[in-house]
DNA sequence: AAATATATCAGGGTATACCCCGAGGCCTCT
DNA sequence: AGAGGCCTCGGGGTATACCCTGATATATTT
């Protein structure tokens, strides 16, 4: 982007209220140009399919297409065209969906003209604008969602404490001989143990041990 | 919790220097009460099996199975335990691994007392205790994850045909003369095959080797 | 008091994995 | 024709894992 040219701006509202609003707002900001003002989001598309604005500011509700699936056919069109989604309320569903969908930036409508300009600004070098609220609500639902979709682990509670510690060491890779030095055992005492982990647990040698203990989350893939 | 009953914190980390550090800090508090001290995961999950502290003090990396699997396992025998993992440095993989375990808070080692302390009595209420940067991070993941799916598994080696035929084989349990018979080669052989595969691979014997199958998706989890 | 569970260890053995060395046949590329 | 990579195999060795049979001590349960 040259220094001399402007960032041009697409609105896209059904609401002419709103879109004359945030276009007064930044009528008077010298890097920053309205270059179109739409109501909907076929209108967004069709649009950006002959001129390129670098932002487009998009509202998510709207009669007929919604903010969203505009937001895809756009970044479809053409990824370098960034698009700040704005919302009356955040929304977990919005935020999530916007995200999929590939938007540069979300915002809330009672915005200020402050917030809106370095919004504007930042998404056109190429920068994401998400606020702190919208980081948040990210976060309790990435926090909830994977809580909930981990796997119950069955727990193998017949084995003993001493063969639950073992269980844990030998599958991250200890040997019998390292066991029995850092536990202070002999060796044998260990091959007892393992032997009955392995018949507790149904299982015929090491790398089977390991495997289950993989699968069942005794240690964890990122550890290896 | 009766207001006259403090609240009982365990601490696990593999070094003794940090856990007296962080008794010395919880020494003079009121409302809680150090009751354990333990160097590995495993000792933590022995430990809350027979007394029921509130609150987990857990280092991320230990020796053996890691904080994040204890924290599944403490979590699976008494989700109303409160578990609050410790780490020096803030890392992706760690904050998804760790929410997904059910980790109710994150604090990292620099910590002072007053946060130490809130962050005790924060989730000992019920409530989660994660600052902005943790935050932020997880909205980068999933912003990241969700935007760009790629989930492209190359294998960076230069492993031959032949050698990567047998890896998988090695992976999925079979032994070398299991190898030698299926394949119709010679033990030998197959012992040569597996010298240069772990050469390649940086690695040291058949237990890494499935565990380096097992990360690289070469054997599947499912399969096991 | 007796039975059971747990943790410890030993002898003596076999099977398997892993190591170091060398080597021949086959292919492709230069 | 030579060089190099790949696949094949061997001798001979050590280390480790695994198996079988027992044994002792301690603690808990019945």
């Amino acid at each position: 982007m040259k220094p001399d040219n402007k960032i041009k701006v697409l609105l896209t509202d059904d609401h002419k209220l709103i879109r004359e609003g945030i276009e007064a707002m930044l009528s008077n900001t010298p890097d920053i140009e309205v270059i179109g003002s739409v109501g909907s989001g076929e209108d967004a598309v069709n649009y950006v399919r002959e001129k390129r604005p670098d932002v487009v500011l998009m509202d998510i509700v709207m009669g007929g297409m919604s903010g969203i699936e505009a937001t895809r056919w756009i970044k479809d069109l053409d990824p370098s065209i960034k698009i700040l989604l704005v919302t009356m309320e955040i929304s977990k569903e919005y935020v999530s969906a916007g995200i999929k969908s590939g938007v540069d930036g979300y915002l809330p409508k009672d915005i200020d003209k402050k917030m809106l300009v370095d919004a504007i600004k930042q998404v056109s070098r190429g920068e994401r604008y998400f606020n702190e609220a919208i980081m948040k609500l990210v976060f309790e639902e990435f926090y909830t969602h994977e809580k909930l979709k981990s796997p119950i682990n069955k727990l193998p509670n017949d084995l003993t404490k001493r063969e639950f510690e073992i269980l844990g060491l030998v599958a991250s890779g200890k040997t019998n001989k390292e066991l029995a030095e850092m536990l202070f055992i002999s060796i044998k005492t260990v091959e007892t143990h393992k032997t009955h982990i392995l018949e507790k647990l149904n299982l015929k040698n090491t790398n089977e041990l390991i495997k289950y203990a993989i699968k069942h989350k005794i240690i964890s893939i990122d550890s290896l």
